[in-house]
DNA sequence: ATGCGCATGTAATGTGTTACATGATTAC
DNA sequence: GTAATCATGTAACACATTACATGCGCAT
């Protein structure tokens, strides 16, 4: 269900696009939330298609290329869902797992570790701040400008996760640095 | 794998479990990282101790209790994963997708939406604290400390969520209450 | 005896990843 | 001509969710 809806609103946001743009697309901005292949998507497109969420026409380029655009019952479909209440959240962070699993080795391996996160979040940071630039520079000033509170929390969740390993590899390097060799 | 990596963190930290108790141990502790239901962890006990990650003695009580023990190649497996060099970290946040989407909504249906989310956040992290009071309690002051690194990014990854979802209704509030209604 | 919490599992279905397969257009 | 990029799809497999099914022990 997630990524039928995800993709609605990236064809909500940006408009009209292949099944190609659209997983570049999906790449660019949703993926720090939700990651998909292209195996996933094409089939979904289809999907959707039949169900009425989207309309499809043939263009040329490629292959035979498709460009998907959404309909009314396809934005009646991301409404009913963001204002639903279902309680339940997924939620899974291979980077977070790392850290509970982190102690388990010995403090200076845990260290490197965290060190080697933290600079894997740095690139993805400036990434988005590049990302963030990009967009500003296309947005009318004052409008209400697509994904901002997404890139907003893509920000915050990065930063946050930098921080974290930048602290937890001090912590465990500090340990290191005072353990009673044995 | 993932999965069975959290499952083996799990036990290498509070030591031997049975299915059950696991199950609950995962939704108290790793749950804001990964999830995963009793219809998933049981096969894959079932499989881990088939092939020597953990090993199985039955107990009493219930329908055949089972107790699970983590081996030597199983804290090995743990070790290979936390220091492999596989770049790409799987994510999934549907909260966070919700914050790419609630701007398909008018201004103060949107603004309900996130007040309805930090609501959420705010809860669970009440529920965090309360756990890192419980562990503080238990635990010697200085000692390694199980999952002490983990419980910093729950808590630093609620608090975030909560603020930016604050953050967020503020300025769909704003927006609503300037906007010049068509 | 009825319901609840402990306890374990399987079956059907849905979602996601890896690998395979094909072909057009553009730049060098 | 050949490599890169655009472009679309399928098949096999792995992982995850929902629903079904069972049974013990304890409290009311």
């Amino acid at each position: 269900m997630s990524l039928r809806i995800a993709l609605l609103g990236t064809l909500a946001h940006h408009g009209p696009a292949s099944g190609y743009e659209l997983a570049k697309r999906f790449d660019a901005s949703v993926n720090f939330v939700w990651q998909a292949k292209h195996s996933q998507i094409y089939p979904e497109l289809a999907k959707m298609a039949q169900t009425g969420a989207v309309t499809v026409e043939d263009a040329g380029g490629g292959r035979g290329r498709k460009i998907y655009t959404i309909t009314d019952a396809g934005r009646e479909e991301i409404v009913q869902w963001v204002s639903g209440e279902d309680p339940y959240r997924s939620v899974r962070n291979e980077s977070g797992l790392r850290g509970f699993l982190v102690t388990l080795l010995p403090p200076d391996e845990a260290a490197a570790v965290m060190r080697a996160e933290e600079a894997r979040h740095t690139a993805s940071l400036n990434g988005l701040l590049w990302l963030k630039e990009d967009v500003a520079a296309r947005t009318t000033p004052g409008s209400p400008s697509f994904g901002q509170y997404a890139l907003d929390l893509g920000l915050r969740t990065t930063r946050m996760l930098q921080q974290w390993a930048a602290d937890t590899a001090e912590d465990l390097e500090r340990r290191a640095g005072t353990e009673h060799t044995p």
